[in-house]
DNA sequence: TTAATAAAGGATAATTTTATCCGATATTAT
DNA sequence: ATAATATCGGATAAAATTATCCTTTATTAA
């Protein structure tokens, strides 16, 4: 890399740090789609979901696999298979199951500066500050049912894409 | 990687996605340390200073460079040379200066479920759960001065590290 | 003015995350 | 049974992040 493109580089992009990881709102985006479609009494496909949420496909199979494996979706092998989620899951399954099948627990566990033993005995400096943050996290996230998620999108699909 | 080391891999370590970049923790973690120091008129040097937030030491030089660059830290070189903060601005200067240096402004701008055209007119499904959450992240990060951070830690500097 | 010191900066390596490819496996329909 | 279909799983590649090494530059003190 020259001397240019390094100095530009390092000026113009900084981390691109989010909130979760591609992997977990990709999942995200999965889930919601595919509970969309079931509610409809549709199985969907990985490609139809890749489309639609407009996510790469051979990486969203790996996290619909997460996903299946962690009994959040159903995967049926074969002709006319496809992912769905049972009906009566659906008001069931919060973003909370989701993250966690993806993202591990670091967005309920971790410390805000990364100090492996930070606890409220052994604070780091912003220790309650993050908790009060996270925990409104965490309750947004274990409240907000995928049946919440698909609510606002049957009026049309634009949302969950671009 | 063998069948079984894979497979244990998959199930037992999901991305360790945090709230922050490592480089934005120690940038934290390595602005406070500094702002403590500069209240006591004294300048402290790299090597110390990774010492003391337990950080690997040259990966913390580039961040150190980058709030620098950024007019977060003073830097001077030479012997007896190293990094401060002048006092006046240590109440100044606030955790959300520091993210914005290392991290950007994903944090706040970036839409949860990386949707790159997500706003209000087009919102995703969770648009204002999450607008609520990064509204209180941000007031947090624009309302913690660096003073608050080390208010705590001169009891003893334990909480910086581990 | 020289030697020592410490940050700055360039190049590169290691690790993690993201992404793709392809063969194996299971299921359905013919 | 067989062919077609679609997920599963292993191997690998690409990209981003984290980390290290080493040379250059600036500054201080002797």
């Amino acid at each position: 890399m020259s001397e240019l493109k390094l100095a530009l580089y390092l000026l113009l992009n900084p981390n691109q740090h989010e909130m979760f990881s591609k992997a977990c709102e990709y999942g995200i985006r999965a889930s919601t789609y595919i509970a969309l479609q079931s509610l409809d009494g549709k199985r969907t496909g990985l490609r139809d979901i890749a489309k639609k949420i407009d996510s790469p496909e051979a990486f969203t199979a790996k996290i619909l696999q997460q996903l299946s494996r962690n009994r959040i979706i159903d995967s049926v092998k074969g002709p006319s298979g496809g992912f769905q989620i049972e009906k009566e899951q659906i008001d069931k399954i919060t973003l909370g199951q989701i993250v966690y099948a993806i993202d591990g627990d670091n967005i309920y566990v971790g410390c805000g500066l990364g100090l492996k033993e930070c606890n409220a005995d052994k604070p780091c400096p912003v220790h309650d500050k993050f908790v009060a943050i996270r925990d409104g996290l965490k309750e947004m996230l274990e409240n907000t049912s995928l049946y919440e998620m698909t609510a606002g999108l049957e009026v049309g699909l634009t949302y969950l894409k671009r």
